[in-house]
DNA sequence: GTCTATACACCGATAGAC
DNA sequence: GTCTATCGGTGTATAGAC
């Protein structure tokens, strides 16, 4: 997880997209998941993915590019998802739904805990928190427009708003609280369905 | 971080409540915030106290229960804030501002993240999540009266999404992203004092 | 592209001196 | 209560054979 050394002598690498590039990064995402990323060394991941692990090595050149690259790819399939559900129809509701139902709660929450104490990671993620609050937000302003007039409401502070609730209310349900959970998600149901009513 | 071994001869044991067991205990919450939880090894933790690292199992016996005391450590004095917040003049607000500013959010997710993967820590992040949902709402309750009768708008709902807002919130804020950090904070203003204006 | 062999650092944990 | 010495295990990373 840390960089050891930067030998400047160019070194054989393999190319990331391969099979093998691939089911390394997969594995990542699972140990993740499974055991945290405290768990992410070189050989659990190849072992995951029944690979030797100095191929870890071959491919990304040490644990931490293996990651960032993990990273990016995680970060390219939930902006296209974002995306989608904020492009459709009623996209509060979408990215509520999206949200609130995310598989990749915990992985998500890894990574953010992650870019706390990893720099590469970090700078990855606060890239891609202010790009997402600069996504196309037409679609959703219409539906606030009357609560906007009577409040301090914008698009982007709503959608947030939902981001937060659904990833944390997501991960306490892996953890196996329960609690008002129910009583939650009827409180943003019904504020989601005032805000954008069927149209 | 792993039981290795459970030695059924008793060891010598000292009191955790002692000058160097708490030490350690501030210890492990400092590396935890400034590396995260991978990052607490025995010899971090005690190096950090400036205490040789063999006291750890001196005092705690191994490097699971140092972890685990130092949460409940963290969870009794989380609950003492909570309590305060909720038995104020305007528990709404005051249990607003303690979750959106709380410094503690970092170690928090932390916390969260290692209850996904270590079942002592997630046992204990369980059984406090579904305590805090049982504490006293009767100074939150009439407030919500009016909003109650509209909707589906029950204390403790409204009291976890301050929580997760503000929690998410300021581990963003952590991190360095800013945003519509702003726009969000006047929502939930906004909301705050429609739900609880002053009396 | 994948393998074995090897380097060196750090890990948790224990035993026993002081 | 704190110290030194020591154990076996695992971590990242490299070199070079096939």
């Amino acid at each position: 997880m840390k960089a050891e050394e930067q030998t400047s002598a160019a070194r054989r690498r393999g190319a990331q997209d391969s099979a093998s590039g691939a089911a390394l990064m997969d594995a990542v995402e699972a140990v993740m998941r499974q055991d945290g990323y405290a768990a992410l060394t070189a050989r659990r991941v190849a072992g995951h993915a029944k690979l030797n692990y100095q191929l870890v090595f071959y491919y990304f050149g040490s644990m931490d590019e293996l990651l960032l690259a993990t990273y990016r790819r995680h970060i390219g399939r939930y902006r296209e998802a974002a995306k989608e559900a904020l492009q459709s129809d009623r996209p509060l509701h979408a990215y509520w739904a999206a949200s609130s139902k995310l598989a990749d709660a915990v992985l998500n929450m890894e990574f953010i805990a992650l870019s706390n104490h990893n720099e590469l990671i970090r700078a990855e993620t606060v890239m891609f928190g202010e790009e997402l609050r600069t996504i196309d937000f037409h679609h959703v302003a219409p539906a606030l427009q009357e609560a906007t007039a009577e409040a301090k409401v914008t698009p982007a502070a709503i959608v947030m708003v939902l981001n937060y609730v659904g990833s944390l209310l997501s991960v306490e349900s892996a953890l196996g609280i329960q609690g008002v959970h129910s009583e939650i998600r009827a409180l943003v149901d019904w504020c989601v369905d005032r805000l954008e009513s069927d149209r």
